[in-house]
DNA sequence: TTATAATGTTAGTGTTGTCTAACATTGTTA
DNA sequence: TAACAATGTTAGACAACACTAACATTATAA
């Protein structure tokens, strides 16, 4: 019903995220992933174990139920295409653009959601390997020049 | 020193926007624009004139200091980018741009800023009016095909 | 197998930021 | 000017989330 804080979905995602690799995730592993302390971590799971998103037992190791991979899933998904933007269209390093996804997986809504990945796709489908334009602009940040001929060029067939 | 929180970084720049269009603040537009109690926005204001940030006097107006303009200034132009970014190249509509924009502004990373800047720079700065693939990119979300012809003639054209 | 290290839990604290409710001030109008 | 409306302030409550410190359990190694 209630959405969850985006420090629960933190939980959640990083759940997914740590058991992508490690089939067992502790406690412990999800207060280094999220740089907390274990005992903000217990409190967490705590609260979403009673929201039936993870099962937990004590002393044991924490999973997502059913309705908590969803959740989990979604999120991961929007960081996903979030990387994918900030880092192979805009050209941020892979740091900057995994932590500024984290950043904002949680708070853009749908539509804006949707929009991006529409706009990945638009590159992404092009006849090309890369679009001219997107070589372009990579150039553009290297060099902070345009590269115009071969941008003018493309521009004056193209009115024929 | 201590870096602001998101809430008191959106208090800074709410007293900065309408300050734009009403000359003088007040408690209660501060509380109709941010969707909160007056009694928020009083707790708040205390807290950013223990910081220096603005000037208020009992019942009377709020004013930015020196420094809260600054830092508004600062989150304002991230607004105005993210904006852009949003409604201009993505083609949100304004009132999701905005929304979004606001989300986002605080959180993002001045590397990511300055990037985002260069994109709009670099569309901004093309010799026509709109570059081609940006009204392709358009054009694909209207229809979700790609105007496949003219972007391959372009193309073909300029590796020559 | 027992001592110790690693890990997990619980209880209690502090901060932030919102709220409601009661009260204070200011402005407006009858 | 007196009454009322609009606005602002204060006090107190609450939720979320992190922390520390003390204690409990489990795993490891001497």
């Amino acid at each position: 019903m209630n959405a969850l804080t985006e420090s629960k979905e933190d939980y959640l995602e990083a759940i997914l995220v740590i058991g992508l690799e490690k089939k067992w995730v502790r406690v412990r592993d999800l207060a280094k992933y999220l740089g907390v302390k274990p005992s903000s971590v217990a409190a967490a799971v705590k609260s979403l174990a009673e929201k039936g998103l993870v099962s937990h037992e004590k002393y044991g190791y924490v999973e997502l139920a059913k309705d908590g991979v969803v959740i989990a899933r979604q999120i991961y998904t929007c960081h996903k295409t979030l990387y994918k933007f900030l880092h192979d269209l805009l050209g941020l390093s892979k740091t900057v653009a995994s932590r500024e996804a984290c950043k904002i997986e949680h708070t853009l809504g749908a539509k804006t959601m949707k929009r991006l990945l529409k706009f990945i796709e638009f590159v992404e489908t092009c006849p090309e390997k890369e679009p001219l334009w997107l070589s372009n602009f990579h150039y553009f940040i290297k060099t902070g020049e345009r590269p115009e001929v071969r941008c003018r060029e493309a521009r004056s067939k193209c009115k024929a």
